[in-house]
RNA sequence: GGACGCUUAGCUCAGUUGGGAGAGCAUCGCCCUUACAAGGCGAGGGUCACUGGUUCAAGUCCAGUAGCGUCCACCA
């Protein structure tokens, strides 16, 4: 084995052989444990979130296959409608053509040509990220049994009255050309002006002041609205209003949503471009003029001179002829919401268009008493509460897109308007009786790339074929993924799901925090700190990461920022951390569902780990490969050593299955680093030493260490592999066959380790502590003395008891190497001692005499320190004990202990005053 | 306006029914001791954001304040 570890040798070889073998299907054996990928979008590469996500995937899904389970990690990706879409049209903007150009199969094809590309690109780097999900039954959204599922859905729901076409005021992208749901639509808060406008009355009575953030709209004004209570107004109610610019006559409305507190306490209401406006037009029966273009353009309905102009260049030319004719009374700034498309960044319109739309309140009932009684559960609990927020306020959902990249509508038109909907055209013929001669054609809409996610849980299992995949994989065991998506993607399969199988799609939904840079701030292109998990795995030349966090930036300025930070932050560039380090980071860091600032150090120690844990693995193989490890039987003595680290394996165990099953692998993680770093290696390799290391051992001796170091180490490495898996798999194979496990073939098909209490041996784990406090007592006087390690020192044992005694000859071998004694003397009960530097192991004092070793001041020092620490730790003790409310109120229990901790800081307080007075003395 | 969350060592974070403040990284000292310098041994470092309350006892429970963050709704 190389002396360090270097995982860019191992991890393909071993990914590849695992699929090879098929290890990654479901065995068909044992309880059903399922998890579903969400399925990353075919638009790029995974990002850090995918992989912190799919490592806990991975980690469940290796934890069950390994404990029995018949285990399925179903994959695919999500055909991302509108994302996909626009980068394809972007490669053609590059090229000078619009997808109109190509017209909509070149285009299509062309989308299909990429998602070959990206797709292949995503499924690499999961295999690089060992994730061990079934491949031979990858999915994607747009494949055909998927499809055939959206088109039975969609036939299904419109048969129910489910789903509906309808006109209505939609959130339109005037970029994409497409109404989006209102879950696409970003409200930021913008700065902006409000303009005060005069509108004066029809009969010139009077006027009225109204005031708006979007002056360009006034064209499309159908209305004024003041409320009905309003002392000010109220008389005006029923009359008429000539609009400026236009010299249209509307009419002034009482309605309850004109808040008197607010600006004038006048509100101009344009229905066709405004959600509130729509619903105050609806009940007064206001016309509704449309003022725009698809494209946000004004259109033929506003007067000639702003006809054809961009909404905000209309807005300029408007403000500024209001201006001219004395309308603009004033004008103030003022923050507001703007609604701007999440893919597009653009500024959404309320637009009146013809859409699809699913009636969610009937599908939302069920899917929340699911989780209310607790059928479905959340972890952490509280996303329970984002849960229900949103269902029970849920709006219909709009779900047709104009858009040429996803599910075809299964809608069809006759030539006199007339719509059919069904699974193809042929069935719509048949059901509707229409002759072939009449000509149908097919809505030009495609769906909204969530309504076939939504369907992920049971089409993936081959609904609506009766399989056995749907009986048996649905619902799932747990769902992890994002906040950010429980609205998008949570909900609707759990609604979904609820109405075609009338089963749940989940057990539990274990809900991940964002992973942020280091600062907390989000990872993106635009700051510049994004971090490829690939790149963290195989490390990357600075030159290229500057290349890479630059290229295609639009501003010069932003991009030579990010190359300095990146060359502050990276002067080396990234070192290669390989994939178990990479992962071990993320379950160390998931604790619950709180965002996690990524830590770089974080990556370097766990890599440390990994190099830990494969010396580790050498020192076991050098001593056992060629030597006898009784596997093939022999006597076996264990040492006190064997047992007491197969007992702390077991408490390693049973900390680390308890810790997975409630989803914290930050703490998992910290049992299985703590038990090999600190107990293993620091420990337990040192105390094999002397027992391999002499002659004096018996041959049942040596082969009892070691067949406990191959086992011992074999058994971690099983625990381990669900978290690292090719490190693991890596020694697995070397150390394995000197074990006494039979089959040899590989780790991830192997059994987890087995709890079993009778290697809890209370006996070995205390007698071990023991030696360990006299051992750190040796190791500290020697720090703080400036003895070399190197320099054997006598010692004398003072105050020991027999069990002292008992146990000063079971370790008797151990101390002697690991504290590195010269002699150890008994002092009997009245014997006094040399002047010596102390240290305690329970009430008996482990004495190094000074002569010639230690220095008077500085040993004095030493216990002074000590001392100070004890005398407060007294104080406080004494001070609880003291208070009679305490005494009379706490639990007893807790007053013993209270007792016993104040006896023993008053022993330790009299043996090091004790001490300080025969050193102060010389 | 409503909901949720956060504030603990220089940095990134744990702290599970209230009962002697922890980890990793960083820092300091000594060591190239045949598994490992990506290491060993030892050490230093915190008025647990602030104020008040409940309690014998509060990082932990309650109320409030400040700062930060997220989601939902929204006033033209």
């Amino acid at each position: 084995m190389d002396k360090t570890f270097n995982p860019e040798n191992i991890e393909k070889a071993r990914y590849k052989e695992w699929e090879d073998k098929g290890y990654f299907e479901a065995s068909g054996s044992g309880d059903p444990y399922c998890i579903l990928l969400p399925p990353p979008n075919v638009t790029g590469s995974l990002h850090m979130g995918h992989a912190f996500q799919h490592t806990i995937m991975d980690a469940l899904t290796r934890y069950h296959r390994m404990k029995g389970d018949n285990t399925l990690w179903q994959t695919g990706t999500d055909h991302a409608g509108i994302a996909t879409q626009m980068v394809v049209e972007r490669q053609l903007n590059a090229e000078d053509k619009t997808r109109h150009d190509l017209g909509r199969e070149a285009f299509v094809e062309k989308i299909w040509e990429w998602k070959a590309h990206s797709g292949g690109t995503i499924t690499q780097q999961m295999r690089r990220l060992g994730d061990s999900c079934d491949w031979k039954r990858e999915a994607f959204t747009m494949n055909e049994d998927l499809s055939k599922a959206v088109t039975e859905v969609f036939v299904k729901l419109h048969e129910e009255g489910l789903i509906y076409r309808g006109q209505r005021l939609v959130n339109w992208d005037p970029v994409l050309h497409t109404a989006v749901s209102d879950l696409e639509v970003l409200n930021e808060e913008e700065a902006g002006f409000m303009w005060h406008m005069r509108y004066p009355l029809a009969d010139g009575s009077g006027e009225m002041i109204v005031a708006t953030t979007r002056p360009e709209t006034m064209i499309g004004d159908t209305g004024v609205a003041v409320n009905p209570e309003d002392e000010r107004y109220k008389h005006l109610i029923g009359k008429e209003i000539k609009l400026p610019l236009t010299g249209r006559l509307i009419p002034i409305v009482g309605d309850e949503h004109a808040d008197p507190e607010f600006g004038t306490g006048c509100v101009k209401v344009t229905p066709a471009h405004d959600f509130n406006d729509y619903e105050i037009g609806k009940r007064h029966n206001l016309p509704m003029i449309n003022i725009f273009t698809a494209d946000a353009k004004m259109n033929n309905e506003v007067p000639e001179k702003y006809r054809g102009l961009d909404r905000f260049e209309a807005r300029k030319l408007i403000v500024a002829d209001l201006e001219e004719q004395g309308v603009l009374v004033k004008v103030e700034d003022h923050k507001l919401k703007v609604p701007r498309g999440d893919r597009t960044g653009a500024v959404i319109e309320p637009y009146l268009t013809d859409q699809w739309y699913v009636k969610v309140e009937p599908l939302a009932k069920p899917a929340i008493e699911a989780v209310e009684k607790g059928d479905i559960k959340f972890v952490p609990e509280n996303w329970n509460k984002t849960y229900y927020q949103w269902m029970y306020n849920i709006q219909d959902w709009c779900i047709s897109r104009q858009l040429w990249w996803g599910h075809r509508i299964p809608a069809w038109y006759d030539d006199n308007g007339n719509i059919y909907v069904g699974r193809d055209e042929a069935e719509v013929r048949s059901k509707h009786g229409l002759a072939d001669d009449v000509a149908l054609r097919q809505d030009d809409d495609v769906l909204d790339t969530w309504f076939s996610s939504a369907l992920w849980p049971f089409a993936t299992m081959g609904w609506p074929e009766e399989t056995p995949e749907l009986n048996t994989f649905v619902p799932s065991s747990v769902l992890v993924t994002g906040f950010d998506i429980i609205f998008f993607w949570v909900a609707r399969m759990i609604m979904m799901t609820l109405k075609f199988t009338g089963k749940i799609p989940f057990k539990e939904v274990y809900i991940t925090g964002l992973i942020r840079d280091e600062h907390g701030d989000k990872m993106s292109k635009s700051k510049g700190n994004v971090l490829d998990p690939i790149d963290l795995i195989d490390g990357i030349e600075l030159e290229t990461l500057v290349e890479k966090r630059t290229a295609g930036m639009m501003q010069p300025q932003k991009a030579q920022k990010i190359a300095k930070r990146t060359r502050s932050q990276f002067p080396e560039g990234i070192a290669s951390y390989g994939t178990d380090a990479l992962r071990f980071t993320f379950l160390a860091m998931a604790s619950t569902s709180r965002d996690i600032n990524f830590d770089m150090g974080r990556v370097e120690g766990y890599r440390n780990f990994c190099n830990k844990l494969w010396n580790a693995s050498r020192f076991v193989l050098m001593n056992t490969e060629e030597a006898d490890t009784g596997k093939n039987g022999g006597d076996i003595e264990l040492s006190l050593a064997d047992k007491w680290i197969l007992a702390k394996f077991q408490n390693t165990l049973k900390d680390f299955e308890k810790a997975v099953s409630e989803y914290r692998f930050d703490i998992a993680a910290q049992a299985v680093y703590e038990f090999t770093w600190n107990q293993f290696c620091d420990w337990y390799l040192e105390l094999t030493k002397p027992v391999l290391n002499n002659d004096a051992s018996s041959e049942a001796q040596k082969r009892g260490t070691r067949h406990t170091l191959v086992n011992v180490l074999e058994q971690l490495l099983r625990l381990m592999h669900p978290f690292m898996p090719f490190i693991t798999e890596e020694i697995w194979q070397r150390v394995a066959p000197l074990t006494d496990v039979k089959d040899v073939t590989s780790i991830m098909i192997q059994q987890f380790p087995q709890q079993s209490a009778d290697m809890l041996d209370e006996k070995a784990l205390q007698d071990v502590e023991w030696m360990k406090s006299f051992i750190v007592g040796i190791r500290n006087i020697r720090g703080e003395m400036d003895i070399s390690p190197n320099k054997p020192v006598p010692v004398l044992l003072k105050n020991a008891s027999d069990e002292d005694k008992r146990r000063m000859k079971d370790c008797d071998l151990f101390l002697a190497t690991m504290a590195r004694l010269e002699s150890v003397t008994v002092l009997a009960a009245d014997e006094k001692a040399p002047a010596s530097a102390t240290a305690l192991v329970g009430e008996m004092e482990v004495l190094i005499p000074m002569a010639g070793l230690i220095d008077k001041d500085a040993e004095l020092a030493r216990i002074n320190k000590a001392l100070e620490k004890i005398e407060k730790d007294y104080a406080r003790t004494e001070g609880k004990l003291s208070n009679e409310s305490f005494v009379s109120k706490a639990p007893e229990a807790v007053i013993a202990k209270e007792k016993a901790k104040l006896d023993e800081f008053k022993m330790q307080m009299d043996k090091l005053k004790e001490q300080q007075a025969s050193i102060a003395a010389l």
